[in-house]
DNA sequence: ACATTGACCTGAGAGC
DNA sequence: TGCTCTCAGGTCAATG
């Protein structure tokens, strides 16, 4: 799930669940889940404080604590959060949980542990030491600064996509989707990519990524024109009805019309 | 220096 | 039913 759309949609749900609330506790399941923090530490920043305000930027999910500083959540392939009142409902795989004075519970699960938590005093500093490029949605990247970002990549154009230290945000899925809908080969090297077709990339990354989070995340709800409800095994192309075909580049498996995109 | 591959972790689903 | 094999929306270290 959790690319730039997933993550944005997770952000909103805590926003609308999870704010304002006392820590009473932090039950950590799985310590090597953490980062930079020991379950104690964890315990000591959020105990007695409050989540007051999200923020987000690539796949990385910030909270600020009502003393100082931030927590920082990167689901891995399968995470999730899960707001909820009583116990039975914990999810399977919640390998963190937060339990707030009223009662309710905040569940961080990930099947897979590829997640993490982490704390930092600085969005900003965390985001430098981490290396992430411009948030795909932020609006200081302007055109200029996504051609030079992926222009100077000898890779194919999905893997310099999905580069966090290029542009922050985008994984397997959506680079798919997004050169599906820009009508690119995503096997084409990014080097080799003229003017026109970088500009056409760069709108359809912003609109996919819109409509995405507009939808939820979920595929059901995007439009019928998209790639991604089709993206599947034996899957056709919602816009000639070929046959959606798969092949692996840089070891990740990208789906996409041989038609539509050449 | 850069791009690609393998390792990490835990299932879910397919095929026999 | 139970076993094995492949695959999964991420990243990092090792390899070429």
């Amino acid at each position: 799930m959790p690319e730039l759309p997933d993550v944005e949609v997770f952000r909103k749900y805590v926003d609308r669940t999870a704010l304002h609330q006392t820590i009473e506790s932090v039950e950590v399941f799985a310590p090597d889940i953490l980062g930079e923090v020991t379950p104690k530490q964890l315990q000591s920043k959020t105990k007695g404080h409050q989540f007051m305000s999200t923020d987000r930027h690539g796949k990385y999910l910030f909270t600020r604590l009502s003393n100082d500083g931030w927590l920082v959540f990167h689901f891995g392939m399968t995470g999730y959060f899960h707001y909820f009142k009583d116990s039975k409902q914990t999810p399977k795989h919640t390998r963190a949980l937060f339990n707030f004075d009223n009662g309710h519970h905040l569940a961080f699960v990930l099947q897979r542990k590829l997640g993490s938590i982490s704390a930092t005093q600085e969005m900003d500093t965390f985001v430098k030491e981490q290396g992430l490029g411009l948030d795909a949605l932020d609006d200081n990247l302007h055109p200029e600064a996504f051609k030079k970002a992926l222009k100077e990549a000898k890779s194919s154009i999905k893997s310099a996509l999905m580069d966090q230290e290029r542009i922050a945000g985008i994984g397997n899925i959506y680079s798919d989707e997004i050169l599906f809908q820009a009508r690119l080969d995503p096997k084409t090297r990014a080097n080799q990519l003229s003017n026109e077709d970088v500009d056409r990339l760069f709108e359809a990354m912003k609109e996919v990524l819109e409509t995405a989070i507009d939808s939820e995340a979920d595929p059901e709800k995007m439009p019928e024109t998209y790639l991604l409800p089709h993206r599947e095994k034996g899957g056709k192309c919602p816009v000639c009805h070929g046959e959606i075909e798969t092949t692996k580049i840089s070891g990740r498996s990208a789906y996409f019309c041989p038609n539509c995109q050449s």
